[in-house]
DNA sequence: CAACAGTTTAGAATAATTATAATTTCTGAT
DNA sequence: ATCAGAAATTATAATTATTCTAAACTGTTG
């Protein structure tokens, strides 16, 4: 149970996405080289490098197609910049504040207890722990 | 020590800010009812509606220098906006993803065990724990 | 191979935010 | 009170990520 997919094609099928040329190329993309966080003009800039014919809008929807089928996780930590995780699994994040780089932190890593049970009705639908992290050890503290 | 500054004219002064119209009557509105969460537009829509004479550029500039300053915590959840809080202090967040409504959960009500050491270096700034909670109750889980 | 829905695309539109550069206001001397 | 310089404000333009639109193209199914 590495990898649940063995290839593009039968995550797009399980997806219920056609397999065209565009979703096929960036699925592998994606998937095809572990976890990462990677943002739409970033994926369309390694997608144009790789010879493969996508405009930026195509990806976009791609992204959020993904996103929907439960192929991909939305992460939003900066103003203005959506990531896509291709880690689908329970797990928290570092944030490089310097860089912008995210990397995860396993779920099982991490504890978050005590959470109240949200007012006013309504369920709770995920937790996202967000350790902010900047570079240099900070030297003026007591 | 309920309120850490009497009037808008100390929180200026305090955080050395010259104490221009503008930036007292934003003060005002931010401090002076509770705390809350507030967009940039919504602000200067609340300042507009109370008769103050002020640019959307002044306030995203008096948002970002009360930022600076210490006075405002800025929390980003939604790709596209931001919010600005006026608690300060340790405290995590219910937000509603229907109505985009943020809610605190005080900071001693939940406890994050565990973060393991950022790899790296790098020194933990801040950890912000997200409880993201759908309306209505979820009915098709076993 | 049609036929038709689903997909892609270039380009325009949108929305939040930031930058620019001219004007105005605050401050602290005189 | 006046003045000069610094700081702040502002209208407006620019930027950036993202979404929309409507026309062209492609994949599927009979
Ligand atoms: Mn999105
Ligand atoms: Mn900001
Ligand atoms: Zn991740
Ligand atoms: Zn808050």
């Amino acid at each position: 149970m590495t990898r649940p997919f063995a290839n593009a094609l039968e995550l797009l099928r399980a997806a219920r996405l056609r397999p065209t040329r565009q979703r096929l190329a960036l699925a592998r993309l994606l998937f095809e080289k572990g976890d990462r966080h990677v943002a739409a003009e970033e994926l369309h800039g390694e997608a144009l490098a790789a010879q493969i014919p996508v405009s930026l809008a195509t990806v976009y929807n791609t992204l959020h197609q993904f996103v929907g089928a439960g192929l991909l996780r939305e992460v939003v930590i900066n103003p203005g910049r959506s990531y896509f995780d291709t880690n689908v699994s329970d797990h928290h994040h570092f944030f490089y504040e310097d860089s912008g780089l995210l990397r995860d932190i396993p779920g099982d890593s991490i504890a978050v207890s005590n959470v109240p049970p949200p007012p006013e009705g309504g369920s709770i639908r995920r937790v996202d722990v967000i350790v902010r992290v900047e570079k240099a050890p900070q030297k003026g503290r007591a």
